[in-house]
DNA sequence: CCACATGTAAACACAG
DNA sequence: GCTGTGTTTACATGTG
C-alpha cells in the first residue's frame, strides 16, 4: 500500500482510517464480544481486512501486462487526473470513480512494479509494446512498410535513450537548473547513466530519478516521441494529398466528370480520414502507454489534448479540401512540399504511398466511395438519409440523441449544434455568421444536399461510427475492470456470475438506452470526463470493491455520498448486478422504495421485492436483511404503517424522516468546510456536479415544476461552468445538458407520481394512520418557501451546494 | 466517555 | 405447527 502510493484520494482518507483502526483490532485479536452466529460473517468493516489483501496480492489486474510499469508510473504521476481507458488514451475522469480510478492506477503501477521486479527479461521495458499492439495489426507488415507501432518501438528505445542523455545533462550540470533535489539524487545515477543502452532498466531509472525527474524526462520524452509521430503522419498525410493532387490534375487536364472527381477526392479524404483516425488511435496508444501524457503546450489541458487528438487542425483541413473546389493554386502550395524529404525519409519510414491498412476498418460499409458514380448518387443519399433516421431512431447514443434533439429547439432557442461563436461549425466550413439567421441561410445556401455535402456527411458518419466502435471497446474494457474489482473470484456467488457475465452485455446497450447521461462517450463527445460515472456507483465502498464479506457501517457513507435517489438512478444497473452491499441505510433504502411506488405506499412483500430486485446483494442472507428491514420499520418513527384492505402498507413520514436526522448533521457538512472542499477537490467536478444534480433532484427541489427545476439546473450548472473546473467549453456544455436531463427526467418522475411534497404524504392517509408513537408535532420551520429560499441561497455558493448533498431537506438551516 | 445512529441477532406475539 | 409480519430488546460498532 505504502510502496507506490501515488495518490491518496481524499475520499479514502476516512476508509484509511478506518482500516486502520481495524488493521489495529485485528492484530489485537478479535474482539471479545464479537459474535459470528452464521458462520462466515465477521465483524463490521471486515473487508478492510481484503482489502490489504487485494493491493498486496501478486496476480495484479490484467492491464498491468501491457503497460510498461516505470511508464505507468510515470503517467500516474504526470497525469494523475486522467484515467486509463481501453484503447489507449487517458480519460480525464472527473468523476466520483476518480477514487476508484487512481486506486487502479496505484495497484496497476503496484503489480507492474511486481512485474518487473520478478521478470527481468523485461529489460528494456519495451517489448511488452510491440507485443501489445491490438487491432492495427500491423506488427511488421508483409509488404515492407514500417508500422506506426514499429515506429512506436524505436520512438521508445529513443525516449529511453532521451532518459539517459538526460541523465547525463542532469549529472555533469548541463541541463537548465534544476532543483537542489534533483542534483542531490543524481550522485548515485551518474555511474547508472553511463551504462550501455541495454542495461538500463526501466526499473532502474525509476530508482534513479526522483519524481521531478521523471516528470521532466517524460515531458521530453512526450515532446521527441510527438514530434516524431507527428512528423511520420504529416508525410503520410502529405503523399496522400501529392496523390490526391496530381489526380486532380490529370483529371482536369483529362476533363474528367466533376462527380467523378469528387468521388475519388472522396475516396482519398477516407484515406486521410482512415490515417488520421489511426493517427488519432496511435497517439492515444502513446498517451496509454505513459509516452505521451499530454501534446506539447497543452500539458494544463488534458481535454483539449483529448478534443485536439480527436479532431486535429489536419482533420480540418480535410474537411476544406473536400468542401472546396479544388483551386488551381492548391498542387502549387503542395508542390512545394519537401518530396525528397519523403523519399529519403523513405527508407527508415518506408510507409509510402499507401496509407496505413485498416484491417478492420467497418466504415466503408460495402461501398467504396471510389467507385461511387454519379448515378447512384440518389441511393447513396437515400442510404445516408436511411442512415440518419436509423441512428436517431436507435443507433444514436444518449448523447447524440441530445444532440440530434437540438434542431427541435433551434428554432426558439436560437442554438444549432452547426453553429457556435459566431461561426459555422460545418466541418471544414467556418464561415463567419453574424447571427442565427445569416447562419440559417448560410446553411441552406452552402450546405445544401448535394454531392459534396453527403461526401461530409458521409465522412462524418464514419467519424462517429469509429468513435461509437471504441466507445463498445471502451465501455467493454471499463466492465471487465468493474467486474474485476467488484466481483473477487475468490468468493463463490451462484446467482452472481451469470448476472454480470449478462451485464457486461447489457449495460452496453442499456447505457446508451437507459442513461441519459450516458457511458464513456467517445472523446469527441466533451461529456468524456464525466463518463465513468454512470458505470458504477458515486463513491465505491469498500465493501464493493472487496465483496461482501461482512457488514459495514455505512453512516459515513450515507451522510456523505450522493444522494440515494441520484446514486439509484445513476448505477441502478450496477447494483442491480453486481453483488456490491449499497452503501445507503436500511432506512433510507426503504424510504427510498417506498417514495418510489406510485402509491407511496408499500407492504413489507413489496419492500422485499424492491430489495432483492434493485439490489444483487440482496438476493441472499435474506433472513438477515429481512429482518433488518422489518426491524428499521418498527424502529423509526418515520415509517407509518397503515391498514389497508387487503392488509398493511407502509408509507413514509417526511417530517418524521428530517427529525429523524439530528441537528448537528447539516452541521457537519456546512460547519466543516474543510470536508467539503476536500470532497469537491477528491471527487472532482463530475462529482460536484453528480451531486448537485442529486441534491437539485431529491432535494427540495422536487417541490418545484420541472420548468423551474430545469432553468435552476441550468444556471446553477453554468455556475459551475468556469475554466478553474472545466477546461473545455464543450464539456461544460454538455455537462449542462447531462444536469438538464437529468432533472428533468426525475422531475417527471416525480411529478408522474402524483405527489407534491413529500412532508405531505402522510397526511394523505390521515384518518388510515396507526400512529405507533406520540403524533409527530409539525414543525414550523419545514416550509417549502423556506425550501425556495435554501435552494437559491444554496445555488450563490459551493459549498452551499455540497450542503445539498444531505439528501434531505435542510430543516435546520431554515433558522 | 457519552449519546446517538446503525446493523445484526434474537425473542416474542399475533394472524392466517 | 408453520410461516409471515410486526415489535422489542440486546449488543456491537462507528461517529461526533
Amino acid at each position: 500500500m505504502e510502496k507506490h502510493c501515488i495518490v491518496v484520494p481524499v475520499c479514502l482518507q476516512l476508509r484509511l482510517r478506518q482500516r486502520q483502526r481495524l488493521r489495529q483490532r485485528q492484530s489485537q485479536g478479535p474482539p471479545p464480544g464479537v459474535r459470528s452466529p452464521q458462520g462466515g460473517r465477521g465483524p463490521p468493516g471486515m473487508t478492510w481486512g481484503r482489502c490489504g489483501q487485494q493491493t498486496e496480492s501478486s496476480a495484479g489486474p490484467p492491464l498491468a501486462e501491457d503497460t510498461e510499469p516505470l511508464l505507468a508510473i510515470c503517467a500516474a504521476m504526470l497525469a494523475p487526473h486522467m484515467s486509463l481507458s481501453s484503447a489507449g488514451q487517458y480519460y480525464p475522469i472527473v468523476c466520483p470513480l476518480l477514487s476508484t480510478y487512481r486506486r487502479c492506477h496505484v495497484m496497476m503501477v503496484e503489480s507492474a512494479t511486481e512485474n518487473i521486479r520478478t521478470t527481468p527479461s523485461n529489460q528494456n521495458g519495451v517489448s511488452s509494446l510491440s507485443s501489445q499492439s491490438d487491432s492495427g495489426g500491423s506488427n511488421g507488415d508483409a509488404n515492407g512498410e514500417i508500422s506506426p507501432v514499429d515506429l512506436l518501438h524505436l520512438q521508445q528505445q529513443q525516449a529511453l535513450q532521451a532518459a539517459r542523455q538526460f541523465l547525463l545533462q542532469q549529472a555533469t550540470g548541463l541541463s537548465s537548473p534544476g532543483s537542489n533535489e534533483v542534483k542531490q539524487s543524481l550522485q548515485v545515477p551518474l555511474s547508472m547513466a553511463m551504462m550501455t543502452p541495454q542495461m538500463i532498466t526501466p526499473q532502474q531509472m525509476q530508482q534513479i530519478l526522483s519524481p521531478p525527474q521523471l516528470q521532466a524526462l517524460l515531458q521530453q520524452q512526450q515532446a521527441l516521441m510527438l514530434q516524431q509521430l507527428q512528423e511520420y503522419y504529416k508525410k503520410q498525410q502529405e503523399q496522400l494529398h501529392l496523390q490526391l493532387l496530381t489526380q486532380q490534375q490529370q483529371q482536369q487536364a483529362g476533363k474528367q466528370a466533376k462527380e467523378q472527381l469528387g468521388s475519388k477526392q472522396l475516396a482519398f479524404q477516407q484515406q486521410l480520414i482512415q490515417m488520421q483516425q489511426l493517427q488519432q488511435q496511435h497517439i492515444l496508444n502513446l498517451q496509454r502507454q505513459g509516452l505521451v501524457g499530454l501534446q506539447p503546450g497543452q500539458g494544463a489541458v488534458p481535454i483539449q489534448s483529448l478534443q485536439q487528438a480527436m479532431c486535429p487542425p489536419e482533420l480540418q483541413q480535410l474537411w476544406k479540401d473536400v468542401a472546396g473546389v479544388p483551386s488551381a493554386e492548391e498542387p502549387v502550395k503542395h508542390e512545394g512540399l519537401d518530396l525528397s524529404t519523403n523519399s529519403s525519409n523513405s527508407t527508415s519510414y518506408s510507409a509510402s504511398k499507401a496509407s496505413p491498412q485498416i484491417s478492420h476498418h467497418p466504415l466503408t460499409n460495402g461501398q467504396n466511395p471510389l467507385h461511387t458514380p454519379k448515378r447512384d448518387r440518389a441511393r447513396l443519399f437515400e442510404w445516408i438519409s436511411s442512415f440518419t433516421k436509423e441512428s436517431s431512431d436507435e443507433h444514436l447514443t444518449p448523447y447524440s440523441k441530445g444532440s440530434s434533439a437540438h434542431p427541435q429547439h433551434e428554432e426558439h432557442s436560437g442554438t444549432h449544434p452547426l453553429y457556435g461563436h459566431g461561426e459555422c461549425k460545418w466541418p471544414g466550413c467556418e464561415a463567419l455568421c453574424e447571427d442565427m439567421g445569416q447562419f440559417l441561410k448560410h446553411l441552406n445556401n452552402e450546405h445544401a444536399l448535394d454531392d459534396r455535402s453527403t461526401a461530409q456527411c458521409r465522412v462524418q458518419m464514419q467519424v462517429v461510427q469509429q468513435l461509437e466502435i471504441q466507445l463498445a471497446k471502451e465501455s467493454e474494457r471499463l466492465q471487465a475492470m468493474m467486474t474485476h474489482l467488484h466481483m473477487r473470484p475468490s468468493e463463490p456467488k451462484p446467482f452472481n456470475q451469470p448476472l454480470n457475465l449478462a451485464s457486461s452485455a447489457s449495460l452496453l446497450k442499456r447505457d446508451s438506452e437507459a442513461y441519459p447521461e450516458g457511458l464513456p462517450h467517445p472523446p469527441t463527445s466533451a461529456a468524456a470526463p464525466i463518463t465513468p460515472l454512470r458505470q458504477g456507483p458515486s463513491v465505491i465502498s469498500s465493501s464493493s470493491l472487496h465483496g461482501p464479506v461482512g457488514p459495514i457501517r455505512r453512516r459515513n457513507s450515507d451522510k456523505y455520498c450522493t444522494p440515494i435517489a441520484s446514486e439509484l438512478a445513476q448505477n441502478c444497473e450496477f447494483y442491480k448486478n453486481a453483488d456490491v452491499r449499497p452503501p445507503f441505510t436500511y432506512a433510507s433504502l426503504i424510504r427510498h422504495a417506498i417514495l418510489e411506488a406510485p402509491d407511496r405506499q408499500l407492504t413489507l412483500n413489496e419492500i422485499y421485492n424492491w430489495f432483492t430486485r434493485m439490489f444483487a446483494y440482496f438476493r441472499r442472507n435474506t433472513a438477515t436483511w429481512k429482518n433488518a428491514v422489518r426491524h428499521n420499520l418498527s424502529l423509526h418513527k418515520c415509517f407509518v404503517r397503515v391498514e389497508n384492505v387487503k392488509g398493511a402498507v407502509w408509507t413514509v413520514d417526511e417530517v418524521e424522516y428530517q427529525k429523524r436526522r439530528p441537528p448537528k448533521m447539516t452541521g457537519c457538512v456546512s460547519g466543516s468546510p474543510t470536508l467539503v472542499k476536500n470532497m469537491i477537490s477528491g471527487l472532482g467536478f463530475g462529482s460536484l456536479n453528480a451531486s448537485y444534480q442529486a441534491a437539485l433532484t431529491e432535494g427540495s427541489l422536487n417541490l418545484f415544476n420541472s420548468s423551474t427545476m430545469a432553468a435552476l439546473a441550468e444556471s446553477s450548472l453554468s455556475l459551475l461552468n468556469s475554466p478553474s473546473l472545466v477546461n473545455s467549453t464543450g464539456g461544460s456544455l454538455n455537462m449542462l445538458h447531462v444536469g438538464h436531463d437529468d432533472v428533468s427526467s426525475t422531475v417527471e418522475q416525480v411529478n408522474s407520481n402524483g405527489s407534491c411534497s413529500p412532508g405531505l404524504s402522510p397526511q394523505q392517509y390521515g384518518h388510515q394512520i396507526h400512529v405507533k408513537e406520540e403524533p409527530t408535532e409539525m414543525e414550523e420551520d419545514c416550509r417549502p418557501v423556506s425550501l425556495m429560499a435554501s435552494v437559491s441561497h444554496n445555488l450563490s455558493m459551493a459549498a452551499d451546494m455540497e450542503r445539498d448533498m444531505e439528501e434531505e431537506l435542510p430543516t435546520e438551516e431554515l433558522e
